[in-house]
Order: C-alpha cells, then sequence, then structure tokens
RNA sequence: GUGAGCGUAGCUCAGCUGGUGGUAGCACCGGGUUGUGGCCUCGGCGGUCGUGGGUUCAAGUCCCAUCGCUCACCCCA
C-alpha cells in the first residue's frame, strides 16, 4: 500500500455507515421537531472569520487552524468549528429579516491540525445548532433539552454540566479576582497553571492535577461573582431544567475554549471515551453577531461530536438485525441468469431492495451470499421452475420456502412477487 | 509542540536467551450436500516480518536511523 489517508484522516467504511446513518436520523428528526432549519455552509473561510470569533489566543487559532494562501493570496481556513461560519452566513443573507428568531443547524466536517488519539481527530464531524435574536434563559433550557432529547433517542447516556460565564459587565471583575487569587499561591501551582494565569487565568479553574484542584477548592468562584442579571438568567436555566426533569451539575469550574461565550455553558460528557469524554457542548454567545458586524442580537449554540457517538454506541450491543436487502435472486444456468436479471430489474423498479450473483457461482454460493447480505427473501429461480413457471420464495429468517405460481406473462412476474413478500 | 508504547497474512495476534515465518483465530474460495444460507467438518488461497542501514556464520528477534500507527499531556467534538 503506497498511499495512505492523511494523519487523523479516516475513511468511514459500510459497516460503520447504518450507524452514522442512524444517529444523523434521529438527531434530524429530533431537530425538525424543535423547529430548526437547516443551512449548509463551506467548509473553507477566510481566515479573518475565525480569528476573529474563536479569538486569538485560543488554541484553536493559535496552533491548530488548518490555513493557507490560495491562489489569489487570500488567507483561507478549514473551518474548525461551525458556528463563525453560520452566523457570518446568518448577517451576510440578512436571515434576521425572517423573523426575530433564527432556529438552525448544520451538519458537516470540521478541521483541526492536532496530534490525534481516541475520540479525536483532524477531520470530525458536528451536528450543531445555532438558536439566534433571543436571549430568553428558557432558550438556553430548550437547547440543551434538545440534545438531552437526542441522546435519548439514540440510546445513549452522558452528564449535563452547566456553569454561567457571567457578561462583559461582571467577567472583568471576576477574571481580576481570580488573578489575585493565583498570584498569591503561583509557586503552588503546577507549570501549566502558572502559563495560564497570564495567557487564560479562567482555564486555571479546568486543570486536571489533583494537587492544583487542591489548591482551587478555596478560588473565588464564577457563581459568586455574577451580576444581576447575569445571575437572574442563570438561576432561571436551572429551575427550568428542573422543571423537565433534566438532572445536571452546576460546575462553576467549567470553562468553555473559545471567547465568545457568555453566560450559560454547558457539556455533556461521558465517562466511557478514555480522556475525551465530551460529546457535545455549547453556550450563549450574545456579543458574537455584533462583533461580526450584524445586529446585536444574542445567540446560543451547540455541537455533538459525529464520531464520539458512533464510538459509543458501537461499543455497546447492536440490536435486532436491519434487513439490508428485500431479496437476493439466485438462479440456475444461463436462461435463469438472462430471465433473472431482467426480473431484477423489474423488482427494483418495483421498489424492492434486490441483488444477485454476476459470477456464475454455485447455488450453494449465493445462498451464503443472500445470507451475508442480510436479506430477507432469498427468491430461486432454477431450470426446473423456470419450465414450470413459478419461483422458490425462502425467508432465510424462518428457514421456511414456498412455490409461487407466476402468470404466463414474464412482465406481470415481478408484480406478483413484490405481492407475495409484502404480505 | 511534549511523553510513552507498538509495526509479522485483508483483520486480530503467537513467535522464549538470534538458528528454516504459524496445520493460530476471523475473513475469503472450494468440497462434504450432482438445486438451498446460518452450525459442523475437510481442504485451499494468502507474507518485501513497515523501510533503510549496521552487528553476526546466521536477524522477525540485537543496535542505529527513518516512516507510520496508537495512547496520553496540552486543548477540545
Amino acid at each position: 500500500m503506497s498511499i495512505k489517508a492523511l494523519k487523523g484522516f479516516k475513511d468511514i467504511l459500510p459497516d460503520e455507515v447504518g450507524l452514522w446513518q442512524f444517529i444523523e436520523q434521529t438527531t434530524r428528526d429530533v431537530f425538525h421537531r424543535y423547529g430548526l432549519e437547516e443551512i449548509k455552509v463551506p467548509t473553507l473561510e477566510k481566515t479573518e472569520l475565525f480569528v476573529r470569533t474563536i479569538g486569538e489566543s485560543t488554541d484553536i487559532v493559535e496552533k491548530e487552524m488548518y490555513t493557507f494562501t490560495d491562489r489569489n493570496g487570500t488567507s483561507v481556513t478549514m473551518r474548525p468549528e461551525g458556528t463563525a461560519s453560520v452566523i457570518r452566513a446568518y448577517i451576510e443573507n440578512g436571515l434576521y429579516v425572517r423573523g426575530s428568531v433564527q432556529r438552525l443547524y448544520t451538519i458537516g466536517p470540521m478541521f483541526r491540525h492536532e496530534r490525534p488519539q481516541k475520540g479525536r481527530l483532524r477531520q470530525f464531524h458536528q451536528m450543531s445548532v445555532e438558536v439566534l435574536g433571543s436571549n430568553s434563559a428558557m432558550i438556553d433550557t430548550e437547547v440543551m433539552a434538545m440534545a438531552w432529547q437526542i441522546l435519548k433517542e439514540i440510546g445513549l447516556q452522558a452528564s449535563l454540566e452547566i456553569n454561567s460565564l457571567g457578561c462583559t459587565s461582571c467577567r472583568p471583575a471576576f477574571k481580576a479576582a481570580l488573578q489575585e487569587f493565583i498570584k498569591v499561591r503561583i509557586s503552588y501551582l503546577c507549570e501549566d497553571c502558572q502559563r495560564r494565569s497570564t495567557t487564560n487565568p479562567l482555564r486555571v479553574l479546568d486543570c486536571k492535577s489533583d494537587h492544583c484542584q487542591a489548591e482551587y477548592v478555596s478560588a473565588p468562584s464564577i457563581t459568586d461573582h455574577l451580576c444581576d442579571g447575569c445571575c437572574d438568567h442563570f438561576e432561571k436555566v436551572r429551575q427550568t431544567l428542573e422543571s423537565l426533569k433534566i438532572p445536571f451539575d452546576v460546575n462553576p469550574k467549567m470553562v468553555r475554549g473559545l471567547d465568545y461565550y457568555t453566560q450559560t455553558t454547558f457539556e455533556l460528557i461521558t465517562t466511557e471515551l478514555g480522556s475525551q469524554g465530551a460529546i457535545g457542548a455549547g453556550g450563549r454567545y450574545d456579543g458574537l453577531v455584533r462583533q461580526l458586524g450584524g445586529p446585536g442580537v444574542p445567540g446560543i449554540g451547540f455541537a455533538m461530536g459525529m464520531e464520539r457517538l458512533v464510538m459509543l454506541l458501537s461499543q455497546k450491543e447492536q440490536g435486532e438485525i436491519l434487513h439490508a436487502l428485500d431479496l437476493f435472486l439466485v438462479t440456475q444456468g444461463d436462461k435463469a441468469y438472462e430471465k433473472g436479471f431482467v426480473l431484477m430489474q423489474a423488482l427494483r423498479a418495483e421498489g424492492l431492495r434486490v441483488m444477485m450473483d454476476h459470477e456464475g457461482r454455485s447455488m450453494k454460493n449465493q445462498m451464503k451470499q443472500a445470507d451475508k447480505q442480510k436479506a430477507w427473501f432469498a427468491l430461486i429461480l432454477g431450470t426446473r421452475e423456470l419450465e414450470n413457471h413459478e419461483v422458490a420464495l425462502k425467508d432465510m429468517h424462518s428457514g421456511e420456502q414456498e412455490l409461487i405460481e407466476l402468470p404466463l406473462t414474464f412482465e406481470d412476474w415481478a408484480a406478483v412477487i413484490k405481492d407475495k413478500i409484502k404480505i
């Protein structure tokens, strides 16, 4: 094998695609029930879009973007996340005039140049939601409830953690208090935290070192520094989550990696994926649309990682057998093969999923193929059946087989067979 | 960017202190059933031991380099 896929880029093979389709269909169904509309946006954007939204000093922008200059000398970037593009499209196409609140979702690949590991790829897929134009706390709850519903319907469990990061009026004060707290004990902290204390102080709270966490038990908590507005909002979110009986934990130490978040943030976490436990995450971003030159509308969004969902689901027992085919047509001899081929096309035109063998294999082998391809029925057309104007229909599950009499006109065969298997 | 582990058949892997690459499992093809799948049984196909160099009478095994994969850190979906 000479040429292989790029590091962190994966083929999704046919055996796996069924799971992908199941997850995607279930998710789309829930989205539609919540009144969301799909929007499709480009995977390539001007680099500036991501720098301005995600934040200059974030890891994504600093070292993870697939950025290059195109043939015109423009700096372009393969999107590392979906929100920025959707907001750009919202502003550029004036979607805010369609109504005060826009509920959008998009599904597709994202790109980040990181070292791959379990549950982390350079090209990965997200299903993401953006609700623009409402600052109601109920919207926050609705979005989380929707994520919760999706997990429930695809049969996965995760824990929901929420936090509030405050707004432009209360966050600076908290940041200052936190920096003051860190300064006093900086020499007791791990190297990472020492570095973070200047680059992104909020991040220290997220440190995985037990030692650092021991220091942070007495650290100032964002929830104690929220302004009245943010406090009310957060309170409302918790109340409504409770009224919907959605279990959650408040994690005042949860900090998100993108600069645009304000107020409510949340993560859906599982412990079954090694260190990449977040299967979905999001939050409110009230200043983002204006920051990109649009109207001053608030927004909230979240994204779920397809690969992580697929991994979790494939770890579980796979339930009932799905019939990939309605019929596998087994033939014997040249004449039956030729007739069978035309019959197969007629059956397909009738809406049935049908396959047959073209390699001239034995009847036994053809039966094996029928089994392997998960056909519901085997339809046997041998020399004997051809002579008698009949066909044998075998239920591959029960093993029962019956002879079906066929009309003299070949053209009517397909309809008769279709009738028979739709019992 | 940092650290650790691993590269032997399409896949999962044995292969001890160097001494002829495994009747290994799964998958695939064929026979046992001259017209019938799953289970069983028998047979068959299948390999530049990641690549390049070195040590040695002899390297899958030891040494060096290189490429690739994996996991973890950072960070994130």
